[in-house]
RNA sequence: GGCAGCAUGGCCAAGUGGUAAGGCAGAGGUCUGCAAAACCUCCAUCCCCAGUUCAAAUCUGGGUGCUGCCUCCA
């Protein structure tokens, strides 16, 4: 079976398949960098991220390109709200985006090209359009004549006639530059400037790109003229995807991309978390500040995990009981990747370093099941299956060593099953630091822990267990495990 | 109002005609002073109605509810 993708265009999964051998063109939708990034941008950014290394693992070569809108409206306003400057604010939370993100294990992309750095390319594009005759200029502005495209609303499925209805009493709303178009639904590839906003000289008189076409004209200077790959958030198929497509297929006469792929919003209490309604999270305040039902700071894995657990493109809830039960998720996921690590030495293997695929040998099995659940349309849900399945078993092997010392599993089996999960997992960008196993040290020396545990033992010896249980919530409380065995000491470790 | 999509156990979620994966949480048991671990057992007929079929959560039709887009938006 072969990998198959939901493509919009078609509404339908069709089997994947890339305009030249192994490999993928892939372009992605960035933000417009005038704030800190929420959890709508982890799960997108989470999602496609996903979906690049999972193509990597399958063998591709992805050229993976995303924007950053860093000439907008809003950035402007949040300029003058912050008394600097629009290059500032976007190098802010440029910046921030990738401190955020990376918190999330999302990898770079290939190249981030920004809107400020291809007004050339806008123009020669808007030019094309015009001498074509999909473009006209009034006073400055340059508009898109969509009727002149046949195929406009391929995308999002709707045709003019049905926007015109929809629209109603909006598109008469008192918009001064809707009395400049042709036709209501025409779009600005260029506006002219206003006082006081940057911009740039062009054929049309000063001015600065509408905000579809940069999306058009990058694509066409980082990746060519058609791609595999478009993707980015459902909310961005009508208007921006449509008219990316209207601009690049006017221009050049051929498909923009074979593909196109769209995740589904986050919703916080049942409505679309965004930034015009006020209802979002931020990745950072999310990470730092937000404690889960459980009184727990929220790992960054556990957003990534929270985030494959759905279906891509479906809509998700963020809820406090969604977060902590993903937050017990990541860490049986967790135990399973330290693993090796903690166990690997008893275990008496040769060598902890994992090794990468195709250096597998017994478990081959797992891959099979992970790789044909992923490739139905990137069921990151489903290859976790396996993933689990991995996890806990191992998980299981290490507290029959931590608590008995007796396990029974061969060691060179157990070795394959932990690099499968490793890179499975890693697959997915779910990855652990081994110095996690380091704990931290906590007040009581290994001496002082020892006395106590006497201190018990002859409690409990005298069946005074109000002094051994209270001992024992002390030793808990400097998060130290007793297990208590019969007929020999008990035990301890530090959790 | 128009277009698109979704509806599975307490929560998340898989399943695309053959008799309901997995995760989280929960219950009972063995063991245990307590705790931990391990092991065993239990926990849904898939929004409603009608239809197609030997067989439907899966297909068709009609309802109902929810969401997104139609304005900047991942």
């Amino acid at each position: 079976m072969p990998l198959t993708i939901y493509n919009t265009l078609s509404r339908t999964k069709e089997p994947f398949q890339t305009l030249t051998p192994n490999q993928v063109k892939m372009y992605c939708c960035g933000v417009t960098v005038y704030d800190y990034c929420h959890l709508g941008h982890a799960r997108s950014y989470i999602v496609w991220d996903s979906v690049r290394r999972y193509l990597q693992w399958r063998g591709y070569t992805v050229e993976y390109v995303q924007n950053f809108t860093d000439i907008d409206d809003k950035i402007l306003k949040r300029a003058d709200l912050e008394h600097s400057s629009m290059t500032a604010v976007a190098e802010k939370y440029t910046a921030a985006y990738f401190e955020d993100l990376h918190r999330l294990n999302v990898r770079d992309a290939d190249s981030y090209p920004l809107a400020t750095g291809h007004i050339q390319e806008i123009q020669d594009l808007v030019t094309d359009l015009e001498h074509k005759g999909f473009a006209y200029a009034v006073d400055g502005d340059v508009y898109f004549r969509v009727r002149k495209f046949a195929e406009y609303g391929k995308l999002s499925q709707r045709h003019l006639d049905d926007l015109q209805a929809g629209a109603g009493d909006r598109v008469e709303a008192a918009d001064p530059d809707q009395i400049k178009k042709e036709y209501p639904f025409d779009f600005a590839l260029w506006k002219a400037a206003k006082p006081g906003e940057p911009s740039w000289e062009s054929p049309w008189g000063n001015g600065r790109p509408g905000w579809h076409i940069e999306c058009s004209a990058m694509i066409q200077k980082q990746l060519g003229e058609t791609i595999d790959i478009h993707c980015g958030g459902g909310d961005l198929v009508f208007p921006h995807h449509e008219n990316e497509i209207a601009q690049s297929e006017c221009a050049h006469d051929r498909p923009l991309s074979t593909y196109w792929m769209h995740n589904g919003m986050v919703k916080l209490s049942g409505e679309k978390m965004s930034k015009s309604l006020g209802n979002f999270i931020t990745i950072r305040k999310l990470l730092d500040d937000y404690r889960d039902g459980n009184d727990h700071q929220i790992d960054p894995m556990t957003v990534r995990l929270f985030v494959l657990t759905a279906q891509y493109r479906k809509p998700m809830d963020f809820s406090d009981a969604s977060i902590t039960a993903a937050g017990q998720s990541w860490q049986t996921i967790k135990d399973g990747l330290l693993f090796g690590y903690e166990f690997g030495e008893r275990l008496g293997w040769a060598d902890l370093a994992p090794i990468r695929s195709g250096a597998i040998s017994t478990t081959t099995e797992e891959v099979d099941r992970f790789r044909t659940a992923v490739d139905d349309d990137f069921n990151f849900a489903e290859g976790l299956v396996v993933v689990f399945e991995l996890a806990k078993e191992l998980r299981k092997v290490g507290n029959i060593i931590t608590h008995d010392s007796e396990q029974t599993v061969d060691p060179n089996l157990l070795r394959d099953k932990w690099q499968t999960l490793i890179e499975l997992a890693g697959v997915l960008g779910l990855e652990v630091n081994p110095d996690e196993l380091k704990v931290e040290t906590t007040g009581l020396s290994d001496e002082a822990i020892e006395s106590l545990l006497t201190e018990r033992q002859i409690a409990r010896a005298n069946k005074d267990f109000a002094t051994s249980d209270r001992i024992r919530a002390q030793l808990t409380e400097e998060k130290i495990v007793v297990i208590d065995k019969a007929g020999v000491p008990s035990t301890w470790y530090r959790s």
